[in-house]
DNA sequence: TTTTAAATTTGTAATGATTATATTTTATAT
DNA sequence: ATATAAAATATAATCATTACAAATTTAAAA
């Protein structure tokens, strides 16, 4: 994904570019670390000091109501969101916490039995330890 | 899955077959809809009357750990259990909420991308709207 | 440019799921 | 029967998320 402009891309996609707005989906596409609500407060806090967790929460509401970020739900209680929403997997290591995509092939699942359903949304996760973690 | 005797295949995995224990597996093989703790608890609650909340979860995640359940995350804030540990996929209906299973291949994945990883879980899981409720 | 209205951001309080802790109950062994 | 350990329970604490209201900013109109 080679987005030139947040702001552009943001207002394409019906979405009034506010600064708070731009920097979070900025955020989003140059750290493809798949962060946490409180990663990106964390983070923008430093550059925008009256930044509230609330604009955090309601910005990414909005950009997943628009359809341009997508959750990923890895751990309970711990809500990651991607800036990527082409179909791809995610591989959580469970030592360092890390979150890896994979390319995934969309015709390879065996879908007949869901025959007669509409499948909006395809999720792949796995589990299990980082090359890095397993070297160490 | 085929468990004669939900006590006996208890102890099998190290876990001592207490009344709640019992009840809460057999509630998994018998309702194989995915329940969250608050349907575990809510239905057997009407015939253990004592039965505490705390119990199912204490019990489930003890479960997890001999791991003979396994948590489906589909939705932030709604985990569901489900005591088919085998791999297959979910279907989430957006509409009845209902979580249908589908079959899976292993092999359909293509994973070079993680090769010198440890895969421990994998979790597939798609979203939409089921037969029955487009018919409606 | 001023005024007004609407949208956005912010801070605080509320909610709800899960876990921590302490107590009570039940099971086990001496 | 008594002592000890395990399990279940009730209550309080925690933490992520949402609800709500107030303040601020932006946009539009006069």
């Amino acid at each position: 994904m080679t987005i030139i402009n947040a702001g552009d891309y943001l207002k394409k996609h019906g979405i009034k570019p506010s600064l708070q707005r731009i920097r979070i989906f900025e955020y989003l596409i140059k750290n493809k670390n798949h962060p946490t609500v409180d990663t990106i407060f964390r983070e923008l806090a430093k550059e925008i000091p009256t930044l509230s967790k609330t604009t955090v929460y309601n910005t990414l509401n909005l950009f997943m109501e628009k359809n341009i970020v997508k959750v990923i739900t890895i751990e309970e209680n711990e809500t990651r969101y991607d800036a990527d929403t082409s179909l791809h997997g995610h591989f959580k290591c469970t030592e360092c916490s890390r979150v890896y995509d994979f390319d995934l092939d969309v015709p390879k699942f065996k879908e007949e039995i869901l025959k007669g359903f509409e499948i909006q949304e395809r999720h792949v996760y796995f589990k299990g330890i980082c090359k890095d973690c397993l070297l160490n």
